[in-house]
DNA sequence: TCTATAGTTCGGCTATGATCGAACCATGTC
DNA sequence: GACATGGTTCGATCATAGCCGAACTATAGA
């Protein structure tokens, strides 16, 4: 009965208290540097690198040198995934870290997750596109549709060519337990919404704050209900 | 930088080489006694009982008393969605636990996810059925529409009425990378493709096993290309 | 070249937690 | 009631792995 892959090595590399809160920092999509993501953990920097080097080694972060600086990321979209599905089982028991103060409610509306837009906000988004015929589940996986590519192209929303990762992918949704968007689209979408001031992240966490007026201009620009 | 859901004591839970062992073995869906348990996490029955009491605990399973058995089953759709990502990442690295056998092929081509079917098949019919519009992805989550419900009823597919649960949800399939059909509706549909002998579980497996005939009549049902 | 900072390596301490032997409770069978 | 089997509890053992102090390497800047 043991067939299929190994999960309990991916498992215990996050089931350390310090590795997960560095990976749950790396959920804000930017890249840390290894002292940065001690302070995360607590911890000093020679366990921080111990820790580092085990997730490196077990392909949940990558790294990229720049002088003396090492910065870290998550490895791709699928960790920030797996990430997602677990702090769904956790929110379900209420397992919340921070008692429910002001800002979880404001995570469960809007947040960053990894690259790309979660959240009740990045629900809404997802079923939207969905439903009106921009995105489709094709037998390829998730499909930006001609009309979609006509909606991209009038917005002017800027798609990077780096054509190795998926253009569009499903992410499931710890707080909403649905999927949202990801993939270079999504990342692409909120990278737009902030250069058109819509929205702008709060610092220190991943929580993205909508304006007024551009909450119902992001409504308006992917007809949102 | 610690905001969100407590994921570490969860991957912890899922992190030992015996529960994760456990964990797998309740993926094929069957209620499993604790010395079942035991025999596939290889270690005594005093230790399986103990890990099994923090399962428990960390309502990653529930237990059912019969008699003198107790049986155990994985707590609910999103704990085996959570294991089927995990799956992913360790499949993603390489880690598959047996050699590729002739068992893996079979596996990744169609196999049981805790109650409903998963692998290529799965997502064949998951692609299909949104593609012919008998399900769609409303605000509500995933719907199945009139036609769908037409469908449903023209092939004599039973639903239970424990309404409790979706009717229908997404999971994440490691082996294919892509969403399959969880929920009331996919159980559903597992259940009626081996009562119409479509299909046979390969026992001690996860594996589903389309006869010939069985595949190309499963096909022609859901209109699968 | 000298200094400050980023990060790693090494060694030893410690604690957590997995493991099993043995005894114990509970349910069903004869 | 005696007995077998499923399962839990307790206690002791033991190994793994997290942790940090201290020493070391490497890069940047003056």
């Amino acid at each position: 009965m043991k067939e299929g892959p190994n999960i309990a090595r991916i498992a215990t590399l996050i089931g350390d208290p310090g590795r997960a809160n560095m990976l749950a920092a790396l959920m804000s999509g930017k890249a840390l540097t290894a002292t940065e993501l001690a302070g995360e953990a607590g911890v000093t920097k020679q366990t921080a690198s111990a820790h580092l080097a085990k997730l490196k080694d077990g392909d949940l972060v990558v790294v990229e040198a720049q002088g003396r600086h090492r910065y870290f990321r998550l490895a791709g979209e699928e960790v920030a995934a797996t990430l997602e599905a677990l702090m769904g089982l956790a929110a379900a028991k209420g397992q919340l870290r921070t008692r429910t103060g002001p800002k979880d409610p404001e995570l469960r509306h809007a947040r960053v997750c990894y690259n790309h837009l979660a959240g009740e906000q990045g629900v809404r988004l997802y079923d939207g596109m969905l439903g009106h015929g921009y995105l489709r589940l094709g037998s390829n996986g998730l499909d930006l549709t001609q009309s979609g590519q006509e909606l991209v192209g009038r917005l002017g929303i800027a798609l990077d060519g780096n054509s190795r990762a998926p253009l569009c992918r499903e992410c499931l949704d710890w707080s909403a337990r649905r999927s949202h968007l990801a993939g270079r689209l999504g990342r692409a979408i909120l990278q737009f919404t902030f250069e058109q001031g819509w929205a702008k992240r709060v610092e220190g966490t991943r929580i993205v704050r909508f304006t007024a007026t551009g909450g119902a201009a992001f409504a308006r620009a992917f007809k949102l209900t």
